[in-house]
DNA sequence: TGTCCGATTGGT
DNA sequence: CCAATCGGACAG
């Protein structure tokens, strides 16, 4: 079974992939978006017309208004959060700690601030400029949290807003990942957001070892 | 304007 | 376990 997951993981670097189309992002249930965008393939184009490129491997859905770890939180709208607010497909970047980017998918309609961060990414393409931004790490070490992901892509606030379906970012379909195979537990990061905390919302894919942690 | 703190990471 | 490092949110 891991051999056929890689097998099927190393697909995708060479077979043509499509878009993600907007209404995969508009639908309304967070936690279903959350749960597809594994094994979905994020990419960035770099300047000289090459790609970086890593599949999804774990990712967090945030529920704002209700969800008091959200950002949106009791429907909190400022400069910052204002990207949550647009529609599905919308990249939704910030800046945290001082010094890391979080890289999130707005999902739903227009108006309703749900995201999902992702967390991690098995690298796919560039790999080589990954590892210099990286500072050569090992690969299983590239893109294996929300911060690292940002760095290894290049990913910063200039990308926040940006269409999904445009061609600054977007997102190619990957392969399906069985529900057998997604592992599920509470976010991380969140001690503020008293009973939110427990909420069984982040999803990733079992066994791979690009996964944070 | 001042203070508090974070959807993390890497080193001790 | 803890420091790094600075913008966002909010009180005053």
């Amino acid at each position: 079974m891991l051999s056929s997951l890689q097998d099927q993981a190393a697909d995708t670097s060479t077979s043509k992939r499509k878009r993600l189309p907007r209404e995969f992002f508009t639908r309304r249930d967070v936690l279903l978006v959350a749960r597809e965008l594994l094994g979905q393939v994020l990419v960035v184009p770099a300047r000289d017309g090459a790609r970086i490129a890593g599949m999804i491997v774990e990712t967090e859905a945030y529920r704002g208004p209700a969800d008091r770890a959200s950002h949106a939180y009791g429907g909190r709208r400022t400069r910052r959060t204002e990207t949550m607010y647009r529609v599905g497909g919308t990249a939704y970047v910030y800046f945290v700690y001082g010094m890391y980017y979080q890289f999130n998918v707005v999902t739903n309609v227009e108006d309703i601030p749900h995201a999902v961060l992702i967390r991690a990414l098995e690298p796919v393409e560039g790999i080589t400029v990954m590892r210099k931004r990286r500072q050569a790490h090992a690969d299983h070490n590239l893109a294996s949290g929300p911060g690292k992901l940002c760095i290894a892509l290049g990913i910063d606030r200039g990308l926040d807003g940006a269409d999904l379906l445009g061609d600054r970012v977007w997102i190619e379909a990957g392969r399906s990942v069985r529900p057998a195979s997604i592992g599920v537990g509470p976010r991380v990061g969140i001690d503020y957001a008293g009973e939110w905390v427990a909420k069984p919302w982040r999803f990733w894919i079992r066994d791979n070892v690009h996964v944070s942690r």
